[in-house]
DNA sequence: GTGAAAGCGCTAACAC
DNA sequence: GTGTTAGCGCTTTCAC
């Protein structure tokens, strides 16, 4: 029937259906449905029928009439900060952790079947609610990713919950019970880099924080301060500055740390682009890195490869961080680890850290 | 109807239909559809009672069910290659440039009610027609959004005239009169960043190009070779190298090219990786950039403004131009900018070139 | 093992 | 101006 009506039409525009490759296969729609799906009682015979019709006709599947008529819509959605996004448009920088996140979810989405869908999400909006209801309600996503800092907004959780979608929060810090999670330890991280720092000989050693709102930025000075009194060493506390995770924050921050008459041997930046920040200051000042100063970072972000001296930095697996993630909104969850589990990360020594006092 | 049958479930699972808004406003779903879609023969009163219908639902119509009665899906993909992706997986950095398209094409798809979805295209496999028409097929997206080296792919771009999809081509160098393009001027991008070095006194430039096979690589080269014959300056050929865009080819070019007893006063690298490279090149050898040597590069990635010094470098208007090339995919193209000019771009001066000769 | 029939929630002709 | 009626291309009961 559906052959019948197209004859007028170019073999361009002409798209199969379920019902041409049903009858080119002579059997029901039903039958191809069986064979698509792998479902159960499907002889070798018709299932060699039927696919020899699909190959025939290229034949694929409408998402859209599988999404409509079926439970599936074979949709991942990502939630990203719009304003997150306003703010790297307007400073023309890509975000380099979306980025590799993204990455992660793409794979793993193509591998099986699914198709990634990126929404801008207003965090800081009154209309955050309606409009996450909204996109659930008319994308209907198998599963969602939840990218920081909508992974914390407890808003977001309640319409997750709500509408039963299920989620996955990345780098998620409170409210741990719900959903799922994909994290790592910042903590552990900051102790691990500054008992490298120690292992170097360095005692005087300056810590620039992030911003105390974010909970992963506490977690590393935490971890920080674990560390030096593990080992017996005193934090001066005005060796502890806080920036704001930007480069000039960490020029700052490097800038009045080393201007002190005690200044300290090594410092330790919360992420990388501060570290890069400390770097400048101290190329600004004359001190010679790491010859006159360590300096180290936390993310692995590109630039610390490529900077002057290469940084030393915590590198965060984010890309298999999503992938793990998009595993587990997928069907036939393999489950391959424990979700409730950190995942690892890296020391990545490079020559920032090079000489020891 | 509709009602009715649901009047066991859960306010949480209930999701207002159609049919609801219209049983809720006394009118038929052709008028609620006809209300939400702006068609026309609607009067004051019926439009108001459907809004308000609409809002006492939080009603959202179904995008599979839209995709699958009418001709647009509200999806645009973006095509990404895979070979790309996974070796920014392996190497763990972001990729910016994609990352930034990403921003521009998401808020333009989101303005307009439109969903971006994201694909992995094998640019290298001998599947890539099939893929790429199973993607067209089976998501039916209203437009494709081609990024390099896809953009420049004629068995991608035979596919999408054959099945009639609208594509906007970023960055493509081929082909020039097949689908949509927006793309800049390499060519003269290079000329003034010569005339740049020009107008600071040096004379003796040197060169790294990126690899020969990428086309907006020769336009770099060519631009520079250009700008140095308009002012009558000899390009002496030793102060011309070749490499492959990444830091390691830059820091080797950049070795070589200092290690001339007639070493070059400036150089200008055809991507920001490599001008990296060059920077690191002379701090191993002691040359203080830019007192001793003038280095630029060409993208503006994040690293350019962390260096030490800051990268003088072209800035590409990524963001913008994937937002001009999604509006030229949405429906109602306002034209605001003509297709066929290429966009704007801009010399960002840095520390890097601050010192003249 | 296989098929017939009934939707899924919309849009689009075509009446009125 | 507004409503009726078919589908769009699938999945899903439920028979056989």
């Amino acid at each position: 029937m559906a052959l019948e009506l197209r004859l007028g039409e170019t073999a361009a525009a002409m798209t199969a259906t379920i019902y041409d490759v049903a009858a080119l296969a002579g059997v029901s729609i039903k039958s191809v449905s069986r064979v698509l799906n792998r479902g159960p009682n499907v002889s070798p015979s018709l299932e060699a029928r039927v696919r020899a019709a699909v190959e025939s006709l290229d034949y694929r599947p409408s998402l859209s009439a599988r999404a409509l008529a079926g439970a599936s819509s074979y949709l991942i959605a990502a939630f990203v900060d719009a304003e997150l996004t306003l703010e790297h448009w307007r400073s023309g920088r890509g975000n380099d952790y979306l980025s590799r996140l993204e990455y992660g979810a793409l794979v793993e989405c193509r591998k099986a079947g699914f198709h990634l869908l990126v929404e801008l999400v207003d965090y800081g909006s009154a209309t955050l609610e309606a409009s996450v209801r909204s996109l659930l309600r008319s994308l209907r996503p198998d599963g969602v990713l939840l990218t920081p800092p909508n992974s914390d907004d407890p808003r977001v959780l309640d319409i997750l919950e709500q509408h039963g979608t299920p989620f996955v929060r990345l780098g998620a810090e409170t409210d741990l019970q719900r959903g799922m999670r994909v994290f790592m330890d910042d903590r552990q991280a900051a102790i691990d880099m500054t008992e490298h720092l120690i292992g170097r000989g360095h005692r005087r050693i300056g810590f620039v924080s992030g911003p105390g709102s974010y909970a992963a930025s506490r977690a590393r000075r935490e971890g920080f301060q674990a560390a030096m009194a593990n080992h017996g060493l005193e934090v001066d506390p005005a060796l502890i500055v806080e920036g704001d995770f930007t480069f000039d924050s960490g020029r700052r921050a490097g800038g009045s740390l080393l201007a002190a008459p005690d200044r300290p041997t090594a410092i330790f930046a919360s992420n990388d682009d501060m570290a890069l920040g400390v770097l400048n200051a101290a190329a600004a000042l004359g001190i010679p890195t790491p010859a006159g100063l360590a300096v180290c970072g936390f993310d692995d972000t590109p630039s610390a490869m490529l900077s002057t001296p290469p940084l030393t930095t915590i590198r965060q697996p984010v890309t298999e961080m999503a992938a793990a993630a998009t595993r587990l909104l997928l069907p036939g969850v393999s489950g391959s680890r424990d979700p409730s589990e950190p995942v690892g990360y890296a020391l990545v020594e490079r020559l920032s850290t090079s000489a020891g006092i």
